[in-house]
RNA sequence: GCAGGUGUAGUUCAAUGGUAGAACAUCAGCCUUCCAAGCUGAUCACGCGGGUUCGAUUCCCGUCACCUGCUCCA
């Protein structure tokens, strides 16, 4: 398959509906996008899919759904409140941008600037003229506080008492509960817990389309396991998370690992590898699996008081579980899958544009038309026998070429025609799209014959 | 946040200091019996806000959005 121009798909995706830009009409916010109605058949057929591999067919794995909004001593435990809040600096000279306390550090490492606040760094950039390492020059900005989290307030009154963070990932929401989990399915570890939800970064710098973007909805897994037992689950997930890319039908040769050296490494993190697709504006991350080690629960441990330790009936022995956490973005795994999918494909007379999705995640599973209006009535019909059962879409209008061009342009995999011998025979014509073959078939057989192919 | 670029129907492009044309797409009618046919008609746009001007889509300023770099991404 051809490498296409990113901006071609992003067109495509607004011209057909499944994505569009956030408050269009009021000239957008920058880095919103809503998923339109093709959009949304799509992320939600792929959270089915996610949620059959991770927990259905997972006998180890159960499902949360967690709050949004979280004690905020949730973020202090995990230092998201005061490792991500950076002081930055800009100098107004070269432009360049950096972190107060890391430009005092460099030029006098014996001054203890983690003891120093905002207004003591600043005071102290300016006596000493702390100089830009970029340009020499000594010529900033008043420091700016930079956190990543977005802060609202729970009640009417915005003091600091009511202060709340949307989440910065979903994790924590399934890490806190983790007793309750635990001893309402009264399972024993190895216990996994999946969880879909919307996630909040207030990211300096968004962009590429739905690919980085401040609001956007994470699958993730926490997996709860005994010290030692990480590094073998770490080594399963990961290999477990990339055939379900493969299964859906993304090409290896777009997929890769990489592993995280010693250095790029998360402080709380042992191992971290990501799978990365090759997008048409170069290699991302998509899905990020993660040792944790057992620093959150001890860290929660800490803060809340709480026991967090999990007694093993096997061996009696008390320990406070590690966790190994893939973590999948659905908005970039829709990315990936549209990107890996689309293709124009040249024909004789003219170009198509196909979307080869894998049947369980395309919008429609079956599009019904009607050779001619007068067929209108018996397509109906087979709408109302197909629609409990899949999701159908029905086109009358255009010429039947025109129709098929239209649901390959969306990724439709059957195309179902109703002609002038249906009613006599009690048949259609099903095609196919990447096959292109067609084939006769009575209506009765139509959702054994459908339900096997979109299975997945 | 900085620098550069861009902004006209859904899309791709025109033109113009006197309020905009086309193609494709969409919709309706005719025709049409399995892969973007044809004919007729219709809907739809100057990102937003100021300024200059008798008059601004056009010139100026601001703003918003998108693209490309830089900075950032636990």
């Amino acid at each position: 398959m051809a490498d296409y121009k990113f901006d071609t798909i992003v067109t495509h995706l607004q011209t057909y509906g499944f994505v569009f830009q956030g408050s269009e009409i009021y000239g957008g916010l920058s880095n919103t996008w809503d998923y339109g109605p093709l959009g949304v058949e799509l992320i939600n057929n792929l959270k089915r899919a996610w949620w059959k591999k991770f927990v259905q067919e997972s006998p180890t794995n159960v499902g949360i759904d967690s709050a949004i909004l979280m004690n905020p001593k949730v973020w202090e435990a995990t230092k998201h409140v005061s490792t991500f809040n950076d002081p930055l600096i800009d100098c107004k000279y070269c432009k360049s941008r950096h972190r107060a306390d890391k430009l005092i550090e460099e030029s006098y490492p014996e001054v203890a600037v983690g003891t120093m606040s905002q207004t003591e760094m600043m005071a102290f950039i300016r006596e000493r003229k702390v100089a830009c390492p970029q340009c020499g020059k000594s010529d900033f900005t008043d420091i700016r506080q930079f956190n990543m989290m977005f802060k609202t307030h729970v009640g009417v009154t915005e003091d600091s008492q009511s202060l709340v963070y949307l989440r910065p990932e979903t994790a924590q929401g399934v890490i806190v509960n983790f007793k309750n989990i635990a001893r309402t399915t009264r399972r024993k570890l190895p216990l996994g817990v999946a969880s879909v939800g919307k996630a909040f970064r207030n990211e300096i710098t968004p962009g590429q389309f739905t690919f980085r973007t401040r609001e956007f909805t994470q699958l993730e897994l926490e997996f709860f396991c005994a010290p030692g037992t990480n590094l073998k689950w770490f080594t399963y997930w990961k290999e477990y998370a990339m055939h379900f890319l493969k299964g859906l039908g993304v090409q290896k040769a777009n997929l890769r690992f990489r592993d995280h050296d010693q250095k790029e490494l998360a402080f709380y993190s042992q191992a971290t590898s990501d799978i990365e697709y090759r997008f048409p504006f170069g290699w991302g991350e998509v899905w990020g699996i993660a040792d944790r080690g057992n620093y959150d629960l001890s860290r929660h441990q800490e803060y809340s008081g709480k026991p967090l330790d999990y007694l093993d009936p096997d061996t009696n022995d008390k320990f406070v579980p590690c966790i190994v956490e893939p973590s999948l973005g659905l908005d970039r795994l829709a990315l990936t899958v549209i990107c890996d999918s689309y293709e124009e494909e040249v024909l004789e007379k003219d170009t198509r544009v196909v979307m080869h999705l894998h049947p369980a995640i395309a919008p429609y599973q079956v599009a019904i038309l009607p050779l001619s209006k007068q067929l209108n009535e018996k397509a109906q019909e087979i709408v109302s026998i197909l629609n409990p059962h899949f999701n159908v879409v029905y086109d009358e209008t255009g010429s039947i070429g025109k129709r098929y061009r239209r649901q390959d342009a969306i990724g439709t995999p059957f195309c179902i025609t109703v002609d002038f011998d249906t009613a006599a025979d009690q048949s259609v014509t099903i095609r196919d799209r990447d096959s292109m073959k067609q084939l006769r078939m009575p209506i009765d057989d139509l959702i054994k014959y459908i339900r096997i192919k979109v299975f997945y």
